[in-house]
RNA sequence: GGGCGCUUAGCUCAGUUGGUUCAGAGCACCUCGUUUACACCGAGGGGGUCGGGGGUUCGAAUCCCUCAGCGCCCACCA
């Protein structure tokens, strides 16, 4: 024997992995099966494996197996984010690392370095994927800036402009000082932080009077334009028709009365900063204010900010408080707390800032995918995301598109005219010269003439056609490959970016071909460490994906992750769920091994025993069989994998090998033998979506089994009936058996010690010849007549007695006396029960019948028990 | 501030419509075990008044109210 008692997952791996390739069995083209498709969410084209995309990848991936078994054409399409804004950032600190500033290298150079950037280190990812066992079909390979990719981003944009859904717009919107461009609103992650209220006195023109305003932010004071009041705040009524000096500055500005300031919060009394407030702006406009702009785009003061001009705003804040405080000026400071955005990239705080950006129209595109996920067209699991989904695409704002990146799709917008106040949108510069030509009726412009708008586009703009462009549904919307694979069936992701991609996705499925893009969107939650924190590189607490597999082996960490992966609940990782995974893996192994090594003696028949074992784990198998189809179908994949290792563990090993097993030296039959074999392999079908390694190289390592496929593509069984009947002989065999067990064990009978049995009640079930064998038993006396001095015990409604000598009557008479307090115990509970007139009046006849039987029963046992005593 | 969800064994979680099979699973724990597949193992076992309180009901982990704790999402409030 110089199979190993191990298993070692290194020497399978790349083995398998490397013939499943071989053979193509990922690849997947359009034919006549139904397809199962499932298209990645792509990651960072520069990131790495972390515990996150481990969990979702190795769903995605039972998912696609398991499909792929069950005969549909399963395609699993993998890709690449170019995630502008954290690539960039990347890219802007290693260059900023080697002296080098982006702004003076320029556009292209700098996007040289990011396509080098991305070369270097684009694709590990993937890599990283396939030691997970992930079976994508790699031909489709996609990355976001593929030529095609971005066509069909920049064919949607102009679409979409045509069709006035994209417009160009003058906004407050997020500022990100540190990556130095605009966000959307689901970028910015408000956070809850400890400030302070700073109550400053502004003088009133004219007179020895102060108003004192509160605000979290005094260095925004070299843009106030204007005091506000509430108009009734009987408080200031004395400051109607005056004008406030803003200290410092010294500028002198209305004090306007608006209904929108709170006579509760702070002083009453507002200061109003049009550039760099929404609600200030909004009163800005109302009221006809100035609007001062005092940052530069890093978040420095500009020429404006006087002597701070150039520093930092928290610096300033500083500055400013102390300058006021010496002037007279600052009134007190509270503490406060309050809500600050931050980038969900960078960390910086936001700055809200007036600018010009592009923004796509979201009310109209909302309406069928609000529809879509209401009706279960597309079905979110769990369903409890359903209330965010709602409430988020009911209040959904104006989305903005465009950033102050170059890393990304550049707009093809183009401006003209001798302050580029023209603009003409179009696929090509070309186009857009000819466009321009015709709207300006100037036919002698020239590209020269013609100024592309810098900024990218967002890079959830391209990522929202993922589902479509993979297929280049886009720019063929009626090629085979789309109309084959779309719609596909499920989208495993993160809850945190059902906003930033899975409800835009759905808009744009029915925008764009007026049907949903999936159907199932399973929602995994966020895996966490012991302590209940987010994994991150920051806390590192996030385990090495790749140390992990090394560890416990693919399939081991694949078990572990799914272990505790219920749909939508946050998942504490646990290495030792990791280990289980791999004990599972050797345990498998190891009933490999055992099978393997028996003798084939073709002179033997086969025995009682193997048949009755073999008839019941078929059964079982059936039924186990259905659960975990029915939990698939659910998408309880945990659940799945449990009741697969249970069945496998408990079932096949403990009960099945155990009553099949020959004796030692002896060999087994030919049917048994092969009726085992059959079985074994219905099990590693049934494992291999969750274990692929191990469950394929079992698959063709079992000896005598010819084989001309791989598990890989083999069938998924199908259910048939199951025999309940003998399902249920069993569970009172298994009990029996466990009885006989602990009888052993307490009167501390060794198992080569042959025990006698003895049941009052005629026991005929079929698989006595399993407990015989299990539990070694040499005579089984239907008699029906108790021995005088014998251990007894009831399985269901049979009595057995184990005859013993002396020593251990009293123990015994103990034992007895505890059962019969127990059940006389029991007996009164239903009985008052069945004597509570209300309970029998209204609690249905079949529930009633319950409670009399479960009566009789107890006064049968209570019976039994008292002349057992006696005759002892 | 608004909305949603969670609280069941030491840990992580199942418990569909209130009622046989409902108080469960896995891990952990305890006891025993070299019977030649596996100690990454086997056999057996202990452990929860289902967050607190109240209500509806013949009957509640399950429905309602309330309190407490935790989490998530959304919101421009100085």
């Amino acid at each position: 024997m110089s199979i190993p008692s191990k298993f070692t997952p290194k020497d399978v791996e790349q083995k398998w992995y490397d013939y499943w390739t071989a053979n193509n069995y990922f690849r997947s083209t359009p034919d006549s099966r139904e397809p199962y498709t499932i298209v990645i969410p792509p990651p960072n084209v520069t990131g790495v494996l972390h515990m996150g995309h481990l969990m979702n990848n190795t769903l995605q991936d039972v998912l696609i197996r398991r499909a792929r078994m069950r005969g549909y054409n399963a395609c699993w399409v993998p890709g690449t984010d170019h995630a502008s804004i954290a690539t960039e950032a990347k890219v802007v600190n290693k260059l900023k690392s080697q002296g080098i500033d982006k702004n003076e290298i320029g556009r292209e150079a700098f996007l040289e370095h990011a396509w080098e950037w991305t070369h270097e280190h684009g694709g590990i990812i993937l890599d990283q994927l396939k030691k997970l066992g992930c079976t994508c079909d790699w031909d489709r390979a996609k990355f976001t800036l593929d030529p095609e990719m971005s066509a069909s981003v920049i064919k949607i944009f102009v679409d979409l402009y045509n069709k006035g859904m994209i417009y160009r717009g003058f906004r407050m919107v997020h500022w990100d000082p540190e990556a130095q461009t605009t966000l959307s609103d689901e970028e910015v992650i408000y956070e809850e932080r400890q400030g302070n209220l700073y109550h400053i006195a502004y003088a009133i023109e004219g007179s020895d009077e102060k108003v004192v305003v509160a605000t979290t932010r005094p260095e925004t004071l070299f843009g106030d334009t204007a005091v506000a009041i509430h108009p009734e705040d009987e408080r200031y009524l004395a400051l109607h028709g005056k004008k406030a000096i803003v200290p410092i500055v010294n500028r002198v500005v209305p004090i306007i009365k608006d209904a929108y300031v709170s006579l509760e919060l702070g002083t009453g009394c507002l200061k109003v900063t049009p550039a760099h407030d929404e609600n200030d702006k909004a009163l800005g406009e109302k009221h006809k204010l100035d609007v001062v702009d005092i940052f530069n785009p890093d978040a420095t003061l500009n020429h404006q900010g006087l002597h701070y001009q150039g520093k930092d705003r928290f610096e300033v804040r500083k500055a400013v408080v102390k300058e006021l405080e010496a002037a007279g000026a600052l009134v007190k400071i509270t503490p406060h707390v309050h809500k600050v955005g931050t980038s969900e990239r960078t960390k910086a705080v936001i700055e809200p800032r007036l600018s010009d950006q592009w923004f796509l129209k979201m009310a109209d595109l909302a309406k069928p995918a609000i529809d879509a996920v209401e009706e279960d067209d597309v079905q979110l699991v769990p369903k409890k995301f359903i209330n965010t989904y709602r409430h988020w695409m009911n209040n959904i704002r104006d989305w903005n598109i465009s950033r102050q990146l170059w890393w990304g799709h550049q707009i093809p917008a183009y401006y003209y005219g001798p302050n580029s106040e023209h603009v003409v949108v179009a696929d090509t510069k070309s186009a857009a010269l000819e466009k321009a030509k015709v709207d300006s009726g100037n036919a002698a412009l020239t590209l020269d003439d013609l100024h592309q708008d810098p900024d990218v586009l967002d890079t959830w703009f391209s990522s929202w056609l993922w589902p479509i462009s993979v297929f280049n549904g886009v720019l063929e919307p009626d090629n085979k490959e789309i109309s084959y694979y779309y719609p596909t069936q499920d989208l495993v992701t993160g809850p945190d970016i059902l906003f930033f991609w899975v409800a835009r996705m759905i808009m744009s499925g029915f925008a764009l071909r007026d049907e949903k893009p999936f159907s199932h969107v399973y929602l995994t939650g966020l895996v966490r460490d012991g302590q209940g924190r987010k994994m991150s590189k920051q806390l590192g607490n996030s385990p090495d994906a790749i140390k992990l597999m090394e560890t416990y082996g693919a399939d081991g960490v694949r078990v572990g992750l799914l272990l505790s992966a219920a749909a939508g609940n946050d998942l504490l990782f646990d290495e030792n769920l990791c280990q289980q995974g791999k004990n599972f893996a050797n345990k498998t192994w190891n009933a490999f091994r055992l099978i393997q090594q028996w003798e084939v003696d073709e002179t033997l028949e086969t025995c009682a025993t193997a048949t009755a074992g073999i008839d019941w784990y078929s059964a079982k198998f059936q039924q186990t069989l259905a659960t975990i189809d029915d939990h698939f179908s659910k998408y309880r994949i945990s659940d799945a994998l449990m009741s697969t290792y249970r069945l496998i563990w408990d079932d096949f090993c403990s009960w099945l090998l155990e009553i099949v097993k020959p004796a030692y030296n002896t060999g087994i039959d030919r049917e048994t033998y092969a009726k085992v074999c059959v079985l074994f392999e219905d099990n590693l079908r049934l494992l291999h979506p969750f274990m692929p390694f191990l469950s394929e190289e079992l698959w063709h390592a079992l000896k005598d089994r010819a084989k001309d496929e791989a598990l890989i593509v083999s069938d998924w069984p199908t259910q048939k009936r199951v025999d309940t009947a003998i399902l249920d002989q069993f569970d009172h065999t298994a009990a029996l058996v466990a009885q006989l067990r602990t009888v052993r064990k307490a009167q501390n009978i060794s198992f080569k010690e042959p025990l006698d049995l003895v049941e009052t009640t005629q026991d005929n079930i079929s698989l006595r010849p399993i407990v015989e064998k299990l539990v070694n038993i040499q005579t089984w006396d239907t008699s029906a007549k108790a021995p005088e001095q014998a251990i007894s015990f009831r399985v269901n409604a049979h009595e057995y007695f184990v005859p013993v000598t002396a020593s251990n009557i009293e123990e015994e008479r103990n034992k007895m006396e505890e059962e019969l307090a127990y059940q006389e115990g029991f007996l009164r509970s239903v009985e008052k029960k069945l004597t509570n007139e209300r309970f029998v009046s209204n609690a249905p006849e079949q529930v009633v019948a319950i409670e009399r039987k479960k009566a009789e029963d107890a006064q049968t046992k209570i019976a039994a028990l008292k002349a057992r005593l006696s005759a002892l």
